[in-house]
DNA sequence: ACTTTTGTGGGTATTTGTGGGAAATAGTGG
DNA sequence: CCACTATTTCCCACAAATACCCACAAAAGT
């Protein structure tokens, strides 16, 4: 299969790789294409908000969120909380020579990473978990998927999106 | 990583650090290169307005502030209580030669600083936070991010920006 | 089966972070 | 004005983290 060429809009795949005693995870090939396609070596890794695991941004996607936010405004408390919180862990990361990036300790802390990560494209963004941590969470025995399925998509309009 | 050539419009990044026992912060690398490429080696700290943490300016940047400032009328009472307390604690800093920068007694005191130091950095500044406080305020448990989230950005345009 | 790509690990030079000593400066009270 | 203390600056030294290599095994493509 030949990658080289592909231009995508939104990066899909879920991926199992390693991260090695230095920090370091090397982006799967595919990954990789995806990422380099959408733009530039730099990228923005972060703390998810709401699962205990990181996000990874390119530069492009992560200056038009900048720049909404930077028309809040910075004299009401609510716009600093908020921004603050959606900042935690935010780190500038590039692919070093052989495409891997280094996480930093404070986020391999908090993702709780060890060995064994996950890449998991979504249309959302990419996120990067603890492999067990991630079988965790998308288990149908920890989780019902299908009640989720029902309560998220099961509304009116035959799509599922009202 | 070499971050030795970005140029940046808003500084970017958390970072952990420590601050030593003669009140020395160094300023990690990636964030010293950011400041430096925006201006000077003389930075504004001063009290945060709305949380117990300290805030870094550039004097570009405070120049701005104080233009606006300018602009209010002075012979309104609250206009000036505000400005007094606006400018509590303000002090001018420099970088010293191993490119840390020195906290007073009284802001550390203000900030409830202690060993371990957060740098996060927002489109709104650069906060200056004792880790354990930083922690709590961007914790989930402890914050209500969704309903933050809605009246922040659930405004009447669909970018959330009104 | 051979070539190329990909993933993984590790060594080492360099950069960065941290601490402390001692000189210089500022601040305090007598 | 002086003596004394506290604070700040300027060094230097060392430990830790990181960037930059290169090597090689495993996997994939031809």
């Amino acid at each position: 299969m030949n990658l080289q060429s592909i231009d995508v809009k939104e990066l899909l795949g879920v991926y199992e790789c390693k991260m090695d005693a230095k920090g370091r995870v090397s982006v799967p090939a595919s990954l990789k294409k995806q990422l380099l396609s959408l733009g530039s070596h730099g990228f923005i890794l972060k703390r998810s908000v709401f699962s205990k695991c990181l996000e990874l941004h390119t530069q492009e996607e992560w200056a038009s969120v900048t720049n909404s936010l930077k028309k809040l405004n910075r004299f009401i408390k609510k716009n600093n909380e908020f921004i603050r919180m959606f900042h935690a862990g935010v780190k500038q990361v590039e692919m070093d020579s052989s495409g891997r990036i280094l996480i930093s300790k404070d986020l391999i802390n908090f993702a709780n990473l060890q060995s064994n990560i996950v890449f998991s494209a979504t249309p959302f963004g990419l996120e990067i978990w603890n492999l067990s941590d991630y079988e965790k969470a998308v288990n149908l025995e920890d989780n019902d998927f299908a009640q989720l399925t029902e309560e998220v998509m099961g509304e009116k309009n035959s799509d599922g999106i009202s």
